[in-house]
DNA sequence: TTAAGTGTTGCTCT
DNA sequence: AAGAGCAACACTTA
Protein backbone atom coordinates (compact mmCIF):
# COMPACT_ATOMS: atom_id res chain seq x y z
CA UNK A 1 0.00 0.00 0.00
CA UNK A 2 2.17 2.53 1.40
CA UNK A 3 3.47 5.90 -0.84
CA UNK A 4 4.03 8.83 0.32
CA UNK A 5 1.47 9.69 2.13
CA UNK A 6 0.56 6.25 3.95
CA UNK A 7 3.84 6.44 5.11
CA UNK A 8 3.20 10.19 6.71
CA UNK A 9 0.28 8.57 8.50
CA UNK A 10 2.44 5.86 10.21
CA UNK A 11 5.39 8.14 10.99
CA UNK A 12 2.50 10.53 12.69
CA UNK A 13 1.00 7.45 14.30
CA UNK A 14 4.95 6.26 15.53
CA UNK A 15 5.35 9.87 16.70
CA UNK A 16 2.24 10.15 18.77
CA UNK A 17 2.37 6.48 20.51
CA UNK A 18 6.05 5.25 19.85
CA UNK A 19 8.80 7.61 21.41
CA UNK A 20 10.32 8.00 25.17
CA UNK A 21 9.37 4.00 26.27
CA UNK A 22 11.64 2.38 26.70
CA UNK A 23 12.11 -0.91 24.27
CA UNK A 24 12.08 -4.04 26.20
CA UNK A 25 12.31 -7.31 24.28
CA UNK A 26 13.09 -7.20 20.23
CA UNK A 27 11.34 -10.35 18.28
CA UNK A 28 12.31 -10.82 14.96
CA UNK A 29 9.89 -13.32 13.16
CA UNK A 30 11.14 -13.08 10.03
CA UNK A 31 14.92 -12.27 9.61
CA UNK A 32 13.78 -12.05 5.67
CA UNK A 33 13.00 -8.58 6.60
CA UNK A 34 15.99 -7.39 7.86
CA UNK A 35 18.51 -5.21 5.79
CA UNK A 36 22.01 -6.49 6.43
CA UNK A 37 21.80 -6.65 10.30
CA UNK A 38 21.69 -10.29 11.88
CA UNK A 39 18.37 -10.33 14.46
CA UNK A 40 20.64 -10.80 17.40
CA UNK A 41 22.82 -7.38 16.74
CA UNK A 42 18.98 -5.68 15.34
CA UNK A 43 17.90 -6.97 18.74
CA UNK A 44 21.26 -5.83 20.78
CA UNK A 45 20.88 -2.32 19.23
CA UNK A 46 17.07 -1.52 19.97
CA UNK A 47 16.79 -3.49 23.43
CA UNK A 48 16.86 -0.60 26.08
CA UNK A 49 16.98 2.55 23.72
CA UNK A 50 13.97 4.88 23.39
CA UNK A 51 13.02 6.13 20.06
CA UNK A 52 13.63 10.09 20.16
CA UNK A 53 11.58 10.91 17.14
CA UNK A 54 9.81 10.13 13.45
CA UNK A 55 10.94 11.50 10.47
CA UNK A 56 10.28 10.40 6.82
CA UNK A 57 12.02 10.48 3.34
CA UNK A 58 9.89 9.55 0.50
CA UNK A 59 8.34 6.27 1.29
CA UNK A 60 11.10 5.44 4.12
CA UNK A 61 10.06 5.95 8.35
CA UNK A 62 13.68 6.39 10.60
CA UNK A 63 13.05 7.02 13.97
CA UNK A 64 16.03 8.22 15.88
CA UNK A 65 17.46 5.88 18.84
CA UNK A 66 18.23 8.29 21.99
CA UNK A 67 21.96 6.62 21.78
CA UNK A 68 22.38 7.57 18.43
CA UNK A 69 22.13 5.90 15.17
CA UNK A 70 18.53 5.27 13.59
CA UNK A 71 15.74 2.48 12.77
CA UNK A 72 15.00 2.41 9.22
CA UNK A 73 11.49 1.13 7.89
CA UNK A 74 10.45 0.51 4.18
CA UNK A 75 6.96 -1.13 3.62
CA UNK A 76 7.54 -2.43 -0.14
CA UNK A 77 3.10 -2.74 -1.24
CA UNK A 78 2.39 -4.80 1.52
CA UNK A 79 3.58 -3.72 4.62
CA UNK A 80 1.94 -2.51 8.10
CA UNK A 81 2.93 -1.20 10.89
CA UNK A 82 0.22 -1.20 14.23
CA UNK A 83 0.52 -0.65 18.13
CA UNK A 84 -1.41 -2.65 20.37
CA UNK A 85 -2.12 -1.52 23.81
CA UNK A 86 -2.54 -5.08 25.22
CA UNK A 87 -0.18 -8.45 24.91
CA UNK A 88 -2.44 -9.96 22.17
CA UNK A 89 -1.26 -13.09 19.46
CA UNK A 90 0.92 -10.94 16.99
CA UNK A 91 -0.69 -10.69 13.73
CA UNK A 92 -0.25 -13.19 10.75
CA UNK A 93 3.21 -12.07 8.93
CA UNK A 94 4.47 -10.20 11.95
CA UNK A 95 8.28 -9.64 11.13
CA UNK A 96 9.24 -7.82 13.95
CA UNK A 97 7.83 -6.86 17.23
CA UNK A 98 9.04 -4.05 19.77
CA UNK A 99 7.85 -4.24 23.35
CA UNK A 100 6.95 -1.40 25.66
CA UNK A 101 6.36 -1.82 28.81
CA UNK A 102 2.96 -2.12 30.00
CA UNK A 103 1.83 -4.72 27.84
CA UNK A 104 1.89 -2.10 24.51
CA UNK A 105 4.15 -3.66 21.44
CA UNK A 106 4.37 -2.24 18.47
CA UNK A 107 4.40 -4.75 15.35
CA UNK A 108 5.93 -4.89 11.50
CA UNK A 109 4.02 -6.75 9.47
CA UNK A 110 4.65 -8.06 5.92
CA UNK A 111 3.11 -10.32 4.09
CA UNK A 112 5.07 -10.49 0.62
CA UNK A 113 8.30 -9.42 2.34
CA UNK A 114 9.00 -6.48 0.06
CA UNK A 115 10.15 -4.13 2.43
CA UNK A 116 13.20 -3.92 4.64
CA UNK A 117 13.46 -3.08 8.25
CA UNK A 118 17.30 -2.08 9.47
CA UNK A 119 19.64 0.06 11.05
CA UNK A 120 21.52 3.34 9.91
CA UNK A 121 24.05 5.52 11.43
CA UNK A 122 22.65 8.82 10.18
CA UNK A 123 20.00 10.20 8.49
CA UNK A 124 21.17 12.11 5.69
CA UNK A 125 23.96 9.47 5.10
CA UNK A 126 20.90 6.85 4.62
CA UNK A 127 18.98 9.35 2.31
CA UNK A 128 22.62 9.21 0.19
CA UNK A 129 23.19 5.63 0.37
CA UNK A 130 19.66 4.86 -0.87
CA UNK A 131 20.35 7.05 -3.61
CA UNK A 132 16.76 8.80 -3.22
CA UNK A 133 15.56 11.95 -4.66
CA UNK A 134 14.51 15.10 -2.99
CA UNK A 135 10.92 14.07 -0.51
CA UNK A 136 7.90 15.62 -2.98
CA UNK A 137 6.50 17.59 0.40
CA UNK A 138 9.89 18.96 1.51
CA UNK A 139 9.35 22.58 1.61
CA UNK A 140 12.14 23.33 -0.61
CA UNK A 141 10.71 21.17 -3.79
CA UNK A 142 9.58 24.12 -5.55
CA UNK A 143 9.53 24.18 -9.31
CA UNK A 144 13.20 24.93 -10.06
CA UNK A 145 13.96 21.20 -7.87
CA UNK A 146 11.42 19.51 -9.98
CA UNK A 147 13.17 20.56 -13.02
CA UNK A 148 16.55 20.07 -11.72
CA UNK A 149 15.29 16.23 -10.41
CA UNK A 150 14.00 15.62 -14.17
CA UNK A 151 17.19 16.97 -15.48
CA UNK A 152 17.90 15.74 -19.04
CA UNK A 153 16.05 12.14 -18.76
CA UNK A 154 13.91 11.30 -21.72
CA UNK A 155 11.42 8.66 -20.20
CA UNK A 156 7.99 9.07 -20.23
CA UNK A 157 6.98 11.72 -17.21
CA UNK A 158 4.64 9.09 -14.98
CA UNK A 159 8.04 6.67 -15.09
CA UNK A 160 10.26 9.14 -13.73
CA UNK A 161 7.84 10.52 -11.67
CA UNK A 162 7.87 7.29 -9.89
CA UNK A 163 11.54 6.70 -9.94
CA UNK A 164 12.41 7.45 -6.10
CA UNK A 165 16.30 8.15 -7.53
CA UNK A 166 14.68 11.44 -9.01
CA UNK A 167 11.84 12.41 -6.82
CA UNK A 168 11.33 10.13 -3.61
CA UNK A 169 7.54 9.31 -2.62
CA UNK A 170 5.89 8.65 -5.68
CA UNK A 171 4.15 4.90 -6.93
CA UNK A 172 2.19 3.96 -9.29
CA UNK A 173 -1.28 4.96 -7.61
CA UNK A 174 -0.18 8.84 -6.83
CA UNK A 175 1.59 8.98 -10.01
CA UNK A 176 -1.90 8.49 -11.85
CA UNK A 177 -3.86 11.15 -9.79
CA UNK A 178 -0.82 13.78 -9.67
CA UNK A 179 -0.77 13.57 -13.75
CA UNK A 180 -4.56 13.72 -14.23
CA UNK A 181 -4.90 16.53 -12.09
CA UNK A 182 -2.22 18.31 -14.12
CA UNK A 183 -4.22 17.23 -17.01
CA UNK A 184 -0.77 15.78 -18.46
CA UNK A 185 -0.21 12.28 -20.86
CA UNK A 186 1.46 10.16 -18.41
CA UNK A 187 3.69 8.63 -20.67
CA UNK A 188 5.08 12.14 -22.60
CA UNK A 189 8.44 12.19 -22.97
CA UNK A 190 9.88 14.49 -20.06
CA UNK A 191 11.69 16.44 -22.73
CA UNK A 192 8.35 17.43 -24.52
CA UNK A 193 6.84 19.14 -20.86
CA UNK A 194 6.37 23.01 -21.78
CA UNK A 195 6.31 25.20 -18.18
CA UNK A 196 3.00 25.24 -18.25
CA UNK A 197 2.83 21.68 -17.76
CA UNK A 198 5.75 21.93 -15.56
CA UNK A 199 4.34 24.41 -13.57
CA UNK A 200 1.06 22.49 -12.98
CA UNK A 201 3.08 19.25 -12.59
CA UNK A 202 4.80 20.43 -9.90
CA UNK A 203 1.26 22.26 -8.04
CA UNK A 204 -0.19 19.09 -8.75
CA UNK A 205 2.29 17.12 -6.92
CA UNK A 206 2.00 18.84 -3.96
CA UNK A 207 -1.52 19.67 -3.94
CA UNK A 208 -2.18 15.94 -4.43
CA UNK A 209 0.02 14.64 -1.79
CA UNK A 210 -0.86 17.25 0.63
CA UNK A 211 -4.63 16.65 0.02
CA UNK A 212 -3.99 12.79 1.35
CA UNK A 213 -2.01 13.14 4.09
CA UNK A 214 -4.95 15.29 4.95
CA UNK A 215 -7.97 12.84 4.18
CA UNK A 216 -6.68 10.05 5.82
CA UNK A 217 -4.67 8.23 3.58
CA UNK A 218 -3.87 4.31 4.37
CA UNK A 219 -7.44 4.42 6.19
CA UNK A 220 -9.82 1.87 5.36
CA UNK A 221 -12.57 5.08 4.33
CA UNK A 222 -9.74 6.86 2.40
CA UNK A 223 -11.30 6.52 -1.14
CA UNK A 224 -14.77 7.72 0.29
CA UNK A 225 -13.15 10.70 1.68
CA UNK A 226 -11.94 11.81 -2.08
CA UNK A 227 -13.31 14.83 -4.09
CA UNK A 228 -15.49 13.55 -6.86
CA UNK A 229 -12.95 15.77 -8.93
CA UNK A 230 -10.30 13.04 -7.86
CA UNK A 231 -9.19 9.78 -10.62
CA UNK A 232 -8.68 7.08 -7.61
CA UNK A 233 -12.01 6.41 -6.53
CA UNK A 234 -12.22 5.71 -10.68
CA UNK A 235 -9.18 3.61 -10.36
CA UNK A 236 -10.44 0.85 -12.04
CA UNK A 237 -11.84 -1.39 -14.36
CA UNK A 238 -14.84 0.49 -15.98
CA UNK A 239 -13.90 3.86 -13.95
CA UNK A 240 -15.11 7.21 -15.78
CA UNK A 241 -12.88 10.23 -16.11
CA UNK A 242 -14.27 12.56 -13.14
CA UNK A 243 -14.32 15.53 -16.18
CA UNK A 244 -17.12 13.74 -17.59
CA UNK A 245 -15.18 12.29 -20.63
CA UNK A 246 -16.12 8.97 -20.24
CA UNK A 247 -14.22 5.67 -19.50
CA UNK A 248 -10.52 5.55 -18.46
CA UNK A 249 -8.16 4.46 -20.64
CA UNK A 250 -5.37 1.79 -19.14
CA UNK A 251 -1.48 1.41 -19.72
CA UNK A 252 0.92 -1.05 -19.23
CA UNK A 253 4.98 -0.30 -18.57
CA UNK A 254 7.14 -2.82 -16.48
CA UNK A 255 4.01 -5.11 -15.44
CA UNK A 256 2.11 -1.77 -13.81
CA UNK A 257 -0.89 -0.52 -14.79
CA UNK A 258 -1.88 2.85 -15.32
CA UNK A 259 -4.86 4.72 -15.65
CA UNK A 260 -5.50 7.82 -17.26
CA UNK A 261 -8.03 10.04 -19.63
CA UNK A 262 -7.05 10.43 -23.03
CA UNK A 263 -9.22 13.24 -23.71
CA UNK A 264 -8.09 15.99 -20.83
CA UNK A 265 -4.75 14.60 -20.28
CA UNK A 266 -2.37 15.35 -23.18
C1' DT B 1 -8.25 -24.86 -11.77
C1' DT B 2 -4.79 -22.43 -13.40
C1' DA B 3 -3.04 -18.26 -14.49
C1' DA B 4 -2.72 -13.52 -14.24
C1' DG B 5 -2.86 -9.45 -11.24
C1' DT B 6 -0.65 -6.59 -7.38
C1' DG B 7 0.02 0.26 -4.18
C1' DT B 8 7.83 -1.77 -4.63
C1' DT B 9 12.42 -2.22 -5.62
C1' DG B 10 16.57 -4.20 -7.59
C1' DC B 11 19.06 -6.76 -10.84
C1' DT B 12 19.91 -8.03 -15.70
C1' DC B 13 19.99 -7.18 -20.36
C1' DT B 14 19.95 -4.25 -24.17
C1' DA C 1 24.69 4.19 -19.99
C1' DA C 2 19.86 5.10 -19.66
C1' DG C 3 15.89 2.62 -19.73
C1' DA C 4 12.94 -1.53 -20.18
C1' DG C 5 11.71 -6.00 -18.27
C1' DC C 6 11.36 -9.42 -14.99
C1' DA C 7 12.19 -11.66 -10.40
C1' DA C 8 11.34 -11.68 -5.62
C1' DC C 9 7.11 -12.74 -2.57
C1' DA C 10 2.40 -14.57 -1.14
C1' DC C 11 -1.64 -13.88 -1.65
C1' DT C 12 -6.45 -12.57 -4.46
C1' DT C 13 -9.30 -12.46 -8.47
C1' DA C 14 -10.76 -13.88 -13.13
Amino acid sequence: MPELPDVEAYRRRLQAHGLNKTIGKVAVTDKRILDHVSPAAFARTLEGRRLTTAKRHGKHLLAKLDKGGWLTVHFGMTGDLQFHQDPEPAPPYTCVRLDFPGGAHLSYINRRKLGRVGLADDFESFIVHEQLGPDALDRSFDVAALKKALGGTKRGIKAALMDQSVLAGIGNIFADEILFQARIDPRKPVPRLDAARLERLHAATRRVLQEAVRRGAGSETFLERLPSSWLLPQRRKGGQCPRGHGALKTFTQGARTGYYCPTCQH
